[in-house]
DNA sequence: GTATTTGCAAATCATTTGCATAAAC
DNA sequence: GTTTATGCAAATGATTTGCAAATAC
């Protein structure tokens, strides 16, 4: 769940990861994932362009945009979006719940456990948020 | 729920819901709020503004941002988001969850049910979201 | 060598803001 | 008469797009 991969663990299966889903690695793509992959925090593509400029290569804005459509069509990243404010991106595939801090806007993941679903629709997914005051803004 | 209001029945339950929440009464305000009670459809802004300045008043998009504004921030709306789209508002202040359609992007209303709250957060509020598709869509 | 991706700048979309005018109390 | 809301146009923030140059197969 709050899975924080070393960059060293995470290198092998980005690699496979790219293979697998026929999704052409180029290094901005690898530090992408790499950075979502270490970072459990829900990065904006804001945040992640920033992070990859300072440390690794170069990357705009706008493939940092590309890279994330990418990712999330392949299957390998998850796009969550609140209120107007920027998408936040998430490497952790597992199923899960979603925690908002309505002070400081952070996003917790929260163990997966199953609800109903209304019998008189064709449900293909679900999302659950729920929001409060995180442990560090009491 | 679905309750489609007449717009005479309307009438007298937004001039209450105006005075019991100290918002100035304006033909802008009053025309935005009656379509959403009239309309469960989950207008957006633009549509909101599209809508009043064909029938009505006219209204700028701005002065319907504003209203919506003031008529969350009064209790008398809510605001829907969804994916990086424009927002949704919703005059149907009954708690229930939604259901989207990913065809047609269309929200439903869906009866609300309890769902187990994560005891180590402080949840204030919650909200479910289904997506699949609708009726119409299949 | 062909297909795809990158980078840049400009474009787009949803929403907000500043400020003068108009309407509500 | 004072406060608050409206309308316009410009500003903002997030994201997309068009196109030439670079990179992956």
């Amino acid at each position: 769940m709050k899975s924080r991969i070393s960059p060293v663990a995470a290198s092998e299966l980005i690699t496979r990861a790219f293979q697998q889903n026929g999704v052409r690695p180029t290094p901005q793509r690898y530090f992408v994932l790499e950075h979502l992959l270490c970072h459990p925090e829900h990065a904006t593509a804001d945040e992640l362009w920033a992070s990859i400029n300072k440390r690794h290569a170069k990357a705009s804005r706008a493939t940092v945009y590309n890279t994330l459509n990418a990712l999330v069509g392949a299957g390998l990243v998850k796009e969550f979006a609140l209120d107007g404010k920027a998408a936040r991106y998430d490497a952790n595939l597992e199923a899960h719940h979603h925690f908002v801090c309505d002070v400081c806007n952070t996003v917790e993941d929260v163990e997966w456990f199953d609800i109903p679903l209304p019998a008189a629709h064709d449900v293909r997914s679900l999302e659950v948020v729920f929001r409060g005051v995180c442990a560090k803004c009491k």
